[in-house]
DNA sequence: GATGAATGAGGTTTCATTCAT
DNA sequence: GATGAATGAAACCTCATTCAT
């Protein structure tokens, strides 16, 4: 896997040979991911997107046979995303906390780069069959297994804090993550790739041993530390 | 400010004077919070939320005037927090460092006591009316300000490594926090509070100058820094 | 069983006690086995039904959840006189061949009452669900098969012509009976119960051994027979 | 008239003369009578036809002009038989009774050959327009008429029962025999022509006069008669 | 306070039909 | 002859909201 993703056209088409019909598949599919992303699933009517590319709201349905289909063939190109990471990082030989940083890193592109497909897999989950959901959560539960699988890792090998709790830091990375679609805009002063190192770099430097020595005060200074008592009730 | 948030009943009521109606109120506002949680704002329809409370669909109309002001009210309870939250939190005497950290702890506690309110607040902001919106809209730019402040001054006194972007920082340390109703289940393991000091302490670690002495390896092998060059094209 | 066949009000109700809406209910019923009947189930729209009861389209579904509902109310009404029709019958103590009489006295009595209804029965089966259609066509295959059964028992008792197809016999006669909802109007000269006399007498004409005395023509002229060979291919 | 009923190709044909693609007209119309058959005209689309016969739904336009020319032109199947039937029976010299059980047979042989025709036929006609309707209407009210007109010949020659009442005695053999195509199928136990004979003798036993000699019990026992008094309420 | 009938706008979807290629 | 994109009307259905009781 190489360090972007950049599947050649990621939506679904029907007719399996080459078409003149797909640019029109990549047009319906990219206007409803954005306008899914602007209002939300529910509150983007077909009639919205047919508006949006020029179409009668019955022709919508050359393309697709449902509106559901639209968001799971979104969510789908983050699904094949996970996939495709879960696959080609393990190829490499890096150690537990490099790899973490390398999966991360190119999550965090991937979140910035398709910040529409991104909201609309964890936004919208609700409004996929039971069926889909299920595939897409079993997707995501194995991406975060592995990732808790490398902070182990990581602290076998003396990379990653003994006192880190796996669960909590790959939730709070992922939040990070999940979070930049959030907030990026396109035309904003940094890069996905720019993104995506930042983020990398902060959780690394989260989860990293302590330092205790004393030629400087970083790690003296820290107003609290994990063995602080919880605030009072 | 207390460090628990519990203003006393949350929910708005009409007739202003104290009545034996208000059990009913804050039943229907929480069971509109869960729905909401569970199902999205737009896909749970009145008729649901009358059916979870054991009344009819036109009942409800006692209480609220429009399915809006459900998650409005919603809204609103966090919104309250995060006022709260800004004008509490400078009458304590800390490093700019410490009162990062005090807002964070008590804004994860927050965001896990009462994950059904942040998740509306999040995914379901883009259904209020335009004006509801953007007062919404205001508070959180205020509360991130205020944070990328606290960043700017914690790199003044040095508690803050000096090669952090504060606008990043901010965003990955709210992505953490605001992901939390992702995956909090109140049965789950740990408390908002401690789950409050954890990723409080991840941040705070996150931030710190990156220690440079020899004795510990917690600094050397961080697999990359935030010099690293991006990922390749 | 009496001879008449009138369940108070046979259309669904939801609410489980009496209730003033049942007017509505009956009415909704009503007019769409009589809409049913002039155009087709799939031909009448839900328009045409609130047209025809002086409602919009939508407050149908206060009485109904789907369409289909409509049509399945009106076929239960039908399946259900047929399972009353075979519980009640063997009562009596009757010979095979006047129970049979009876049998189709009764049906042909309610085909002509209920000829909206069985027009629904017989036409628009396929617009059920699966299921439904299962049910209909079990309870509908029980009752034929009563009805042979009854044959070839009049066949044992000599009542009935041994030369009989009692498989033809009887597909002949519900033929008959099944066909009046084609040209009964209930202004017609004659009743119901008319009509039903007429086709029973008829049907057992039609079984009855084939009389070979002399005392009369009404052996001998029979043009042709069963055993008559068949036309020329 | 022959005994069987078959006209050379009997779907419509647009270009006039002879043309190799008659085996499209006649497979695409073929497969209409069938599938209006399994799922009633209404709820078989241009799409369904399409599928079934390897076109495009399009390209179906260039042997139809409209849905209802299909079954306009199926029921014409049927019409054209009966309009043959009309004319072909009088030439032949028989009694009355004869010439009814002759067209009763080539009925029934027909609505067994062709019982898909003759499902569109009586189940589907209010798809056609008013016009094609009535013109339908004339000829199957034609054809009834001479059916009538038979059994009061036949009455008056003695072959018939004087009791039976015309009308009922044709809408009761007309019911036998339409009633075929609902339980018909090619691949039983009968030929059409067995069918065909089975009936044409059913119906003339149930008209003849009743025998009331005393060798035989056949009369005797009959449960009831034309002259019962109707059921009890 | 509560009901439930009724509304009316708008949602998703189907489908016969047209037409440029 | 055949395609398949596109249309537009109309279908079934949902739902927030109103209101007389």
């Amino acid at each position: 896997m190489t360090a972007s993703y950049a599947a050649g056209t990621p939506w679904p088409r029907r007719p399996p040979g080459p078409n003149r019909a797909d640019e029109r598949y990549a047009q319906i599919y990219e206007t409803a991911a954005r306008l899914f992303y602007e209002k939300g699933y529910s509150r983007t009517s077909l009639q919205d997107l047919a508006n949006a590319v020029g179409l009668q709201k019955g022709s919508l349905y050359h393309y697709i046979d449902s509106k559901e289909d639209l968001l799971f063939g979104i969510t789908e190109y983050a699904h094949n995303f996970f996939l495709q990471l879960l696959e080609g990082v393990d190829e490499e030989n890096l150690s537990p906390l490099a790899k973490l940083e390398r999966m991360l890193r190119l999550h965090a592109e991937f979140a910035a780069a398709h910040f529409h497909v991104t909201a609309a897999f964890y936004n919208d989950r609700s409004a996929l069959s039971e069926e889909r959901q299920e595939r897409v959560v079993q997707t995501r539960d194995a991406y975060e297994a592995r990732l808790r699988q490398l902070v182990r890792d990581g602290q076998a090998a003396g990379e990653v804090a003994a006192d880190v709790d796996p669960r909590m830091a790959v939730f709070g990375v992922l939040g990070m993550i999940n979070w930049i679609n959030q907030w990026y805009r396109p035309e904003g002063r940094m890069s996905p790739q720019e993104i995506a190192t930042v983020f990398a770099t902060l959780s690394v430097r989260a989860l990293r041993p302590v330092c205790t020595c004393t030629d400087g005060d970083g790690g003296r200074q820290a107003p609290s530390s994990a063995k602080a008592s919880p605030a009072a009730p």
